[in-house]
RNA sequence: GGUCGGAUGGCCGAGCGGCUAGGCACAGCUCUGCAAAAGCUGCUACAGCGGUUCGAAUCCGCUUUCGACCUCCA
């Protein structure tokens, strides 16, 4: 595919993506409540549309990316916990709603520092749009979709499913719905189990809670993202990005509620990226099976068999396709951090190889696949983020890389633009797009001085043939955590673990 | 119960009518003082049963099985 398509969960098919206004894309995606610390699943929504953003951008598209911050409302229960728990301690220690969402959200952008994540250009918090969502929802009720009770003012879905197609995103009939059985909170008071709260009133123990035309509360779950992807990116934007589980009732009923507020549907391209799994079941704290990104870097966590690096993971993540599931296992892990150090090590190489600058390439069918594998990468990436193989062919090209270095392939074998191209291809795909960095930090100069040291000290032992000294100075290093590598040229490189 | 989506080699995972990805692991070889790394070679799988087709992991049906969602979960 020449151009970028993109799988829509609205029409369940892949649409060649057209940005509403040619050259600019507008990005929205579903944030973190901040009401807790994230955990593994939390990560592959926010790297997979950090993909997305940074391949719209790679495409020459200028990009708003729009991530919020849900800081209010439907947390209540979980944030009343962590301050009760922590109140039952000392009433001194208790921790103000701004001060653990405040942490959070700082936990929150520290991870995705760690995973390179690239920042929004906009963060909006929900308490920071009250009144964005008090308008619309006023704009709502005034347009008769919607109707307060005792305080809270509901969504009336019947009234909305008689003139649009309620239910097409997430696939479902609104008369199923209306059988379900669960008991929830506030069902009384709904002329109908479908609908859903724009606004609910606060009970007096509720400790985030503004004043509005109903009385105080604190606003429904979805007016959030509508009132803030309105605001940000426009009545109708490009795409909005989000958690399959998000589809219902979120999703549906963003769509729902902007599509009375403002006359027309709001977003063109719905995406969905699936979720992560544990044993076959979604990690999820409702399961009581996540694995928090703080214990996943420290290893700190009964069925970690190690700590394994933010990129591991982001590699991890990237090597299955966005829309399929992904089981987590310590094996698949390791194995990712295996094949991730023997992919950057070849980009490294590669970086640091010269050609011999022949026009014409020496193996032309070598030539010919190399170029092949490179042109590749943007078909997958087109073909809707197809991360997975754009990894594959890189591998492919690993053992030319490799081979260039060690000899076994001829540094004239490829011609002087295929070479370029194969250099082009790595560090756009690998660094550019799929937002890989080293494991390992730059060494400073005092390190690499010792080591330099320590290596001429093997090498001249080396050369004595005494190899009980050189082998203690590479096995006490190794210890150390200090790998030496004797290079065939002669040369000793050094990686630190 | 309803709706939807999966089941791929020892493990993780692409694929979505013919060209039978890729990674990790494993085995052999080359290189090397020995390592490590790297290179080369080997390892052919698609839950089961029918069907459509010249041809199916890919399409259709049934069965088995796992999962997601079904009102506030990324």
């Amino acid at each position: 595919m020449s151009d970028l398509h993109i799988y829509n969960s609205y029409t369940r098919q892949k649409e060649k993506f057209e940005s509403i206004t040619p050259g600019y894309a507008g990005l929205y995606v579903c944030g973190p409540t901040v009401s807790g610390e994230s955990h593994l699943g939390h990560a592959r929504p926010y790297i997979t549309f950090d993909i997305v953003q940074r391949y719209l951008r790679y495409q020459g598209y200028k990009v708003r990316y729009v991530r919020n911050i849900t800081d209010a409302g439907h947390f209540e229960e979980e944030g009343r916990d962590a301050i009760d728990k922590v109140g039952e301690k000392a009433k001194l220690e208790k921790l103000e709603p701004m001060e653990m969402v405040h942490k959070y959200t700082s936990l929150f952008h520290h991870g995705m520092r760690l995973f390179n994540c690239e920042e929004p250009s906009i963060e909006p918090t929900a308490t920071g749009h009250i009144i964005e969502q008090i308008e619309m929802i006023k704009t709502i009720i005034a347009k008769g979709y919607a109707y307060e009770v005792n305080g809270s003012v509901y969504f009336d879905v019947n009234k909305y499913a008689a003139g649009y197609p309620y239910g097409k995103l997430s696939g479902r009939v609104l008369e199923d719905q209306l059988e379900t059985t669960r008991e929830l909170d506030g069902q009384e008071e709904k002329r109908n189990k479908a609908d859903f709260a724009l606004w609910k009133n606060a009970p007096p123990e509720h400790i985030m809670r503004w004043q509005s035309p109903w009385g105080e509360g604190f606003p429904g779950w979805h007016i959030e993202c509508s009132a803030m992807s309105s605001k940000y990116l426009g009545e109708t934007f490009d795409i909005h990005g989000g958690g399959m589980d998000l589809q219902f009732p979120h999703h549906e009923s963003e769509i729902a509620q902007s599509t009375i507020a403002h006359g027309h549907a709001p977003v063109r391209y719905w995406m969905h990226n699936n979720m992560i799994t544990i044993n076959g079941k979604k990690m999820g704290k409702s399961y009581n099976n996540v694995i928090k990104l703080s214990e996943l870097f420290s290893g700190n966590h009964p069925i970690l068999e190690q700590a394994y690096h933010p990129m591991v993971v982001r590699f991890y993540i990237l090597q299955t396709h966005y829309r399929s599931t992904l089981d987590f296992g310590n094996e698949a892990l390791q194995a990712s951090e295996r094949a991730f150090r023997r992919l950057w090590e070849a980009y490294e190489v590669l970086q640091k190889l010269g050609h011999a600058g022949n026009s014409i390439a020496e193996d032309m069918a070598l030539d010919a696949q190399v170029t092949t594998w490179c042109h590749e990468c943007a078909e997958f990436m087109n073909d809707d983020l197809n991360t997975a193989k754009v990894i594959a062919n890189l591998f492919e090209l690993a053992p030319v890389i490799n081979g260039i270095k060690g000899g076994q392939v001829s540094v004239g074998a490829l011609s002087a633009s295929t070479f370029a191209l194969l250099q082009a291809t790595y560090s756009v795909y690998l660094v550019d797009i799929l937002g890989m960095q080293p494991l390992q930090v730059q060494q400073t100069n005092k390190l690499d001085q010792v080591l330099s040291l320590l290596i001429e000290i093997r090498k001249d032992a080396k050369k004595r043939k005494d190899f009980a000294t050189s082998d203690l100075i590479r096995n006490q290093l190794a210890e150390a955590g200090v790998l030496l590598k004797d290079e065939k040229d002669g040369t000793v490189s050094y990686t630190v673990a």
